[in-house]
DNA sequence: CGGAAGATCCTCT
DNA sequence: GAGGATCTTCCGG
């Protein structure tokens, strides 16, 4: 392990603190997405040994007109009605990959943004910038930084290449989400205070 | 079976 | 701040 590779394990804060598996992991996301979206702040999150500490995130609830699932089960959202844990991956306006997080059936939390910590290198790679701040400032861009797509669909969280690593309470801002047009007005978008990692200020 | 809308991002003005 | 890229999904006819 060369003193860049040690520099980006500890930076991930998991020494020591396990990542969710198991019993754990379902405890953990069998809840309210709004809870869960809120608790998410400050995980760790990797994908082959890429990623960093989650700084924003928006939750989508069963009977929200603006989820995927609010029309019942379909080919594109059946992740959405599985197991809570588990990994939904759905094509954002045709172009990009975006990655939510399964909690009671039929909701969700939608990953927006990450403070990228581990794998900088393989980030930078797939992103084409070295502007950290911008790396993973966006769901689509998250996933282009982490290498998501489809084929991570309908995954559970405690499988590789997944790891989620669990954090103490931090200071949250919340606001209107992103991009929707319907039930628009929910502030159910959630961020940690005065991070640099946002996709837009929060408030 | 056609068409519009969409949980986005980038470039240009 | 506006507009284009790009394509899947869903709904209406």
């Amino acid at each position: 392990m060369n003193d860049l590779t040690q520099f980006e394990s500890d930076r991930a804060g998991a020494i020591g603190v396990p990542s969710l598996t198991g019993e754990h992991l379902r405890q953990f996301f069998e809840r309210n997405a709004l809870d869960v979206a809120r608790d998410l702040l400050g995980c760790h999150l990797l994908v082959a040994d890429v990623g960093g500490r989650i700084v924003e995130t928006e939750a989508y609830l069963p009977d929200d007109e603006a989820s995927h699932s609010f029309r019942g089960p379909s080919a594109r959202n059946v992740a959405m009605f599985g197991l809570p844990g588990n990994v939904y991956v759905y094509r954002s306006y045709g172009v990009h990959w975006c990655l939510n997080f399964v909690c009671q059936p039929a909701s969700a939390v939608l990953i927006r943004a990450l403070e990228p910590a581990t794998g900088l290198q393989a980030m930078i790679g797939r992103r084409g910038t070295d502007v950290v701040t911008q790396l993973c400032s966006g769901p689509g861009k998250l996933c282009q930084a982490l290498g998501i797509d489809l084929t991570l669909n309908d995954r559970l969280l405690d499988r590789p290449p997944f790891s989620l690593t669990p954090s103490d309470p931090v200071q949250i801002v919340s606001g209107k989400r992103i991009g929707i047009t319907k039930n628009a007005e929910a502030p159910w978008r959630f961020g940690i205070a005065g991070s640099r990692y946002l996709s837009k200020p929060l408030r």
